[in-house]
DNA sequence: CTTCGCTATATACAAATGTGCATAACGCTC
DNA sequence: GAGCGTTATGCACATTTGTATATAGCGAAG
């Protein structure tokens, strides 16, 4: 029955990857969780709902990712049948599968050293 | 004096890398920045005034770092001729070199693909 | 046995960030 | 034009995170 310390669990290496202009980030992990979810919904408030986050957040990171590119990544609309609605343009589109293609690359970099990572901090 | 947009600026992507172990960090970037201010002042206020951290924050930071570890990654002593001090153990030594290899590889990796990045990113 | 500089720790405060709720405006449908 | 669901926006509050400050305790050295 020895148990000593913690091992048994394992350190895993996390990264987070985010896109900067001028030193302001114009698009997060979440920016993109949020973008992924409009394409899904068709609708902001939907998207939030999805991810937990409450709408005005959801709403002022929209606002960010808007503003911080030279195209706007997602069209708004307000009234009508279903009372508005948000879907990607085709700019959007192209951003948000650069992000996570990036992000696939980084990831597979990290699995990638993983194991020279976890040899070199091994005890002892 | 054509001047749309901010087209001028770039978009630059950045990562944040830290270890995790049971779903909780057990050294982040501003860890690793305070070993290495440790390593080279012997003090662990005299890191926390370089690094501009408060010296609880920096304090609080190091028990974290230690308790999160196998082994203790710094080794502090109180009192004496210098009134004190903290160094890394061998142990902390290899994995603040192995944490900065890994950010050098993640950094490396989005260097690669950030032409293609960009390419992908490109408005129109 | 006093002094010194550092670690160790508590408490009160400040700033940033996010939540919840309220409300307005909009445009289709009935 | 009343009703509906959504975007757009403000405001009060909660949570998180860090700062500033004060104090105790330690151990070598004079």
């Amino acid at each position: 029955m020895k148990r000593r310390s913690r091992s048994g669990s394992s350190t895993t290496p996390r990264a987070r990857l985010w896109i900067e202009r001028d030193n302001i980030s114009i698009l997060s992990d979440d920016g993109a969780d949020l973008l992924e979810q409009i394409e899904a919904t068709g609708s902001l408030s939907e998207a939030a709902r999805r991810l937990r986050f409450s709408y005005r957040r959801a709403w002022m990171l929209l606002d960010d990712l808007n503003g911080g590119w030279d195209n706007p990544l997602v069209r708004t609309t307000v009234g009508g049948k279903r009372g508005g609605g948000a879907t990607l343009t085709d700019f959007g589109v192209r951003v948000l599968r650069a992000f996570r293609d990036l992000q696939l690359q980084v990831e597979a970099a990290i699995d990638l050293e993983l194991p020279a990572f976890r040899r070199a901090t091994r005890p002892g």
